[in-house]
DNA sequence: AATTTGAATTATGAATTCATAATTAAGTCA
DNA sequence: TGACTTAATTATGAATTCATAATTCAAATT
């Protein structure tokens, strides 16, 4: 690596793209609470930084469909609505089965090895009822792929419909029958995956996203039944 | 519409949104030629605004990939690489593929009959060896079905690719065999829209953009060549 | 008491300022 | 001359300031 290429590896990167990266895991993780209102003025005292590059961030993640900017009225973060569930899930099929597509076509045999071993301690996981722990290793496999994808762009899209998402946290809603197909479904994945054979496990892919969509419409009734 | 909403429908949109539109639109149509940097202050005195918006929304349309920024060292118009488009083109197939699966769903008679005269002209323009107005037209359908497909989101992230592939000013480049293939090829997408045949459309458009990436990569080898 | 009005307060959008990094230009020496 | 230093200039990233829009809250009115 040249002088160049070393110093820009090291020195930090803008502090707007740190607050993206850091309001981004707020917002998914809940902590800044869908439709609330984004306080401005406490975040920047968290971060200890100025205005300027928190609301840089702010619009950026505003582009991303993350927060809602308020002309006049400040930042807002977006609303879940089916509707916009109704748009997001087909894309992520799309985007999902085009990575499992090019995944068997790049990915190696050590990178197969690796998602099989993620798999085994996912279903270790469901055996033990730790849904958390099983929803961790569900993720990493589903990045395991978008990595062999080996497409950054793709990558990109995809995590930030995943962002989109997972703001709805659904995750404690699924029934221990919905949990066993979803394991069966990985199964499939698994397969199709060592088989390297694309289009089978982009279809597969697609249909399980169908399923979490489900769940997921489920988990919002239910939401809206109790408020 | 009530009060609220009539209100914010009159009041004017942030000046960042405003200039991200326009740079967009110059990056694209190569004002802003790729691989070069963005004049910064220039641009302020050319929009009269202050570098705070602009600032803003460089780094909108850095999340875009459409602006690289260098830290400290400003901001880029991003290089198309051959690379790029390789990751690129596959992610549009993907998206457009859905687009006219979903539009398939549905679209209405009304609909398909706009499809079908723009086609139309399209094919006077084919004949016309008029390649600016076919052109024009030819996105104007692609538009239409995307807009058919009825997904805001899908739209979105159909359009930022497609802006990133448009820079690449390949249009003269078509030889008039692979245009007569296109014209072939669309006279298959109107087919298979007007008999609702989803699958059938996804796939045809797919193969349709492998073609015109084909096409693209071909322009980008003669670049090399002339450069 | 409920609603309306208007001043005070606060938040927002954008311009300006400021510290620092990068670039350019000028000078030095082989 | 041409490579290397170093000072001057410029550009950048971020903080601060400023004008204005929105909100709050108390007083006035019905």
């Amino acid at each position: 690596m040249n002088i160049e290429n070393s110093i820009s590896s090291i020195s930090r990167q803008s502090l707007h793209i740190e607050l993206v990266e850091r309001l981004r895991d707020l917002i998914v993780d809940g902590s800044l609470p869908a439709g609330g209102k984004i306080p401005e003025r406490e975040l920047c005292e968290r971060f200890e930084v100025s205005r300027t590059p928190m609301r840089e961030a702010l619009k950026v993640l505003a582009a991303d469909g993350l927060v809602s900017l308020a002309p006049n009225r400040g930042a807002w973060v977006s609303k879940i609505t089916v509707a916009e569930l109704e748009e997001i899930f087909p894309i992520m099929g799309a985007l999902e089965g085009l990575s499992g597509q090019l995944a068997c076509v790049q990915i190696s045999d050590r990178q197969i090895e690796q998602v099989r071993e993620i798999h085994n301690e996912m279903i270790a996981h469901f055996e033990a009822r730790d849904m958390a722990s099983y929803f961790r290793s569900n993720q990493a496999i589903h990045e395991a792929i978008l990595e062999a994808a080996d497409n950054p762009s793709l990558r990109t899209m995809y995590r930030a419909l995943a962002a989109r998402i997972r703001r709805a946290r659904y995750l404690a809603n699924m029934t221990d029958e919905r949990w066993a197909e979803a394991v069966d479904e990985h199964k499939q994945i698994l397969q199709a995956l060592e088989a390297r054979e694309g289009e089978k496990l982009a279809i597969i892919l697609r249909a399980h996203l169908q399923s979490k969509f489900d769940t997921v419409l489920q988990w919002l009734a239910d939401e809206e039944a109790n408020s």
